[in-house]
DNA sequence: CGAAAGTGGTTAGGGGCCAGACTATCTGGT
DNA sequence: ACCAGATAGTCTGGCCCCTAACCACTTTCG
């Protein structure tokens, strides 16, 4: 496979109203987002946690206290629903437990165990020296202008 | 939000082994690329067609004839159990439909119905007046900056 | 020829993600 | 005090994705 990944030669003909720069960047960012998150589960494979999972760790060891499933979901920008679920795979792993919040009672607090925030740091330092290597055929200004690029198109897209 | 994400001020002090450039693009890298995904996906909502099954309905469009799930699964890079399931909710669409190989009686040959060559052409004209949109903030040299970059970053990853 | 190795598709089981519905609980305004 | 509306968490049912195991069929090779 091509890369990057090119549009067909005659895509202009094909297509007159797309453009054939804007469609190579989306199907780019597409595939290397997807590169990267296959890469980031690889890498933490090894530790016995998914990258939701270590996202939830580190979004806990950050708050550095108990936090309710509603704030998680809001860092995670993930649906209650989906917070439910990646909490119930952490307390099967004994790495987080929910205990009743003491005087809201339609809330939960979640609380790291131990070994959870053993994880969150090993999560972090896994994922983080990964990173380096990923981007190493990047100088530093590559970097800040691919930054600053996607910044770009971060703010057309979320509005 | 902050657009692009940029990593705390105390990076470099808290993750000495890291580089915080390399983190910066890992972490817009997957929020970008995720952006760029949900939002395939809302375009294709009306449609009553997914991201997955659309790029099926295109690669068996683009091929013009019947083709393996096999063939598909290379493709989209994606396992074969996947395929089948895709394919599952295909057929239920009433878009595409399964015929027993000819000669070679392990094999399936998956065929467009009808209806799913039309949708194989709504997908394409959707998703690429999208693409237009959401990269409209970046100048064409900007998006042939970005593709190199990307396509650096790709090569990097995938040997 | 006939067994071993390879290939193609599916199934089973584990996650992750979502929308929508439901329950319990709080809060605000009358 | 009371009820309507907001808020928190969960469940259901879909879809996507993976690995491993399985089965049927082909190919290869002794």
């Amino acid at each position: 496979m091509e890369m990057p990944v090119r549009v067909s030669r005659d895509f202009a003909k094909t297509y007159p109203y797309a453009s054939a720069s804007a469609t190579e960047c989306a199907m780019n960012l597409a595939r290397t987002g997807d590169l990267v998150l296959g890469r980031v589960a690889l890498a933490l494979q090894p530790l016995g946690v998914t990258p939701a999972g270590g996202l939830v760790l580190g979004i806990l060891k950050d708050a550095g206290r108990p936090c309710p499933p509603n704030y998680i979901s809001e860092r995670l920008i993930v649906s209650r629903a989906t917070v439910t679920g990646v909490l119930d795979t952490l307390v099967k792993r004994g790495l987080v437990h929910r205990e009743p919040h003491p005087t809201d009672r339609r809330m939960v607090l979640v609380h790291l165990t131990k070994s959870g925030a053993r994880m969150a740091d090993a999560v972090r330092n896994t994922v983080h020296s990964s990173e380096a290597e990923w981007m190493r055929p990047l100088s530093e200004r590559e970097r800040a202008q691919l930054t600053e690029l996607l910044g770009k198109i971060q703010k057309n897209l979320v509005p």
